[in-house]
DNA sequence: AAAGTAAGTAAGTGTTCACTTACTTGGCGG
DNA sequence: CCGCCAAGTAAGTGAACACTTACTTACTTT
């Protein structure tokens, strides 16, 4: 049908080497893994896997017994790959310092720019959850669920230091993520060219923050942030 | 293969009935959406859903050319809805009021019934955008643009009468809707038994308004909302 | 009641899918 | 330099896919 060559040029490879098992194993991964992200599991053939890698389909099958379990090793690997604990680390630092702003706006910063460098990350978990995979659920329930108690807990801890207002913390984590993420998954999914709202990811995770801690602190605590809006630029335009 | 009675159980038709051709194409779409939701475009097939009509697959090609043609035709339609529009005239409402909560619960509790009632929508739509298909991109254009300008003014004019601080418009509306979406999502992607959270639409969009509203504005103007949260379940348990 | 027509079907068609089988190649220890 | 084994391939296999063809059924019109 078409040629197989001009196969893996992105990667600097030769088209054809010959591969240890373990590298050609991770190899296959990494490819795979941009396949399906661009496309599903079911919108991805092992064929297009294996003109991607270089390899002739039965070299998939000798590293995966079937199609379903090399998307396994797939998910599996991308949530285990601690996305979430580089940004993390930042957060619960401020954490420590009860530098509220800080925290926030690490998480929101930290996850906007994961977003950006690796958007088939999300794009892989929206398929995976709207395909039914249950490895889609087990991320949930792993990583989501804990990045919730996470920052739910410190919402906890400031509203008995009299910080913030009485609210449903949970609420208010997802009031914030909702909008990090969605703002991400409009940015990848929709308005590439950013054509509606075109702000720089700091200028993004400073605003949510501003909104969010501005909308949480009681009334009388809010402070007026002074010098923030002038040695920031407050749009990007063209 | 298997038995082609026992199908279309949900609306009340006798299994094998003659129907006429808008009757029929109606149908068609009706039960297609369904299954185009759950399953997306490449993983529903023709016969599923020739069977889950109770007919046979020519019939289906008889009245769309394509399953191409099948899937624009439902995308249109739930697109043209005007979905969005029952919402927006409670909003538009509250708006020529100035009544600032009035508006953002309206839109909040709007979208959030929205999605519960109809969930295949947003998988819909979502498929739509993952799998690439031109008329996500129609849908995005033509209604979630003009969504964001038209709360996006409404902001303005309240910055103009000086009830709301300085930020960007856009921005504030994408934390806002960014909230209710990504809630909606995750109760019918991730969470449909909300062991995570667990509260009632009321009280999702209150929490999302209250923190939307006290976020952006002006800080001197914030009115403490009394009686608000003790005439209201704060939490709902189990 | 005969004829015309639209609604419907059974049984295909060629193609593509995930996965297999039987074979070939290349590098390396002895 | 030979024999061995892992890495690799070409050429399948049956099932499932979107879509078609040739035919039948039932309702309406005159």
């Amino acid at each position: 049908m078409s040629k197989q060559i001009d196969v893996e040029m992105k990667s600097g490879y030769p088209a054809h080497v010959r591969m240890g098992a373990e590298e050609r194993r991770q190899q296959i991964v990494r490819v795979a893994m941009s396949l399906f992200a661009q496309r599903g599991f079911r919108g991805t053939t092992t064929k297009e896997i294996a003109q991607a890698a270089g390899v002739s389909e039965a070299i998939i099958f000798r590293h995966f017994a079937t199609k379903e379990e090399l998307y396994s090793a797939i998910i599996n690997q991308k949530a285990c790959a601690g996305a979430v604990s580089g940004t993390r680390a930042a957060a619960a630092e401020a954490m420590r310092l009860k530098d509220d702003r800080g925290v926030f706006l690490a998480l929101a910063h930290g996850m906007l720019e994961l977003h950006d460098r690796d958007p088939g990350f999300m794009r892989l978990l929206l398929y995976a959850a709207l395909e039914g995979h249950e490895l889609a659920q087990m991320f949930w329930e792993r990583i989501v669920r804990e990045h919730y108690e996470f920052i739910g807990d410190y919402i906890r801890e400031r509203q008995r230091d009299g910080e913030f207002r009485d609210c449903e913390p949970l609420v208010a984590v997802r009031a914030f993520l909702g909008a990090v993420i969605h703002h991400s998954l409009s940015n990848n999914l929709w308005d590439k060219q950013r054509t509606l709202i075109d702000v720089t990811n700091e200028e993004a995770a400073r605003q949510f923050t501003d909104i969010l801690l501005q909308g949480i602190t009681v009334p009388s605590r809010i402070r007026t942030r002074a010098g923030r809006s002038s040695n920031s630029p407050r749009r990007k335009k063209k």
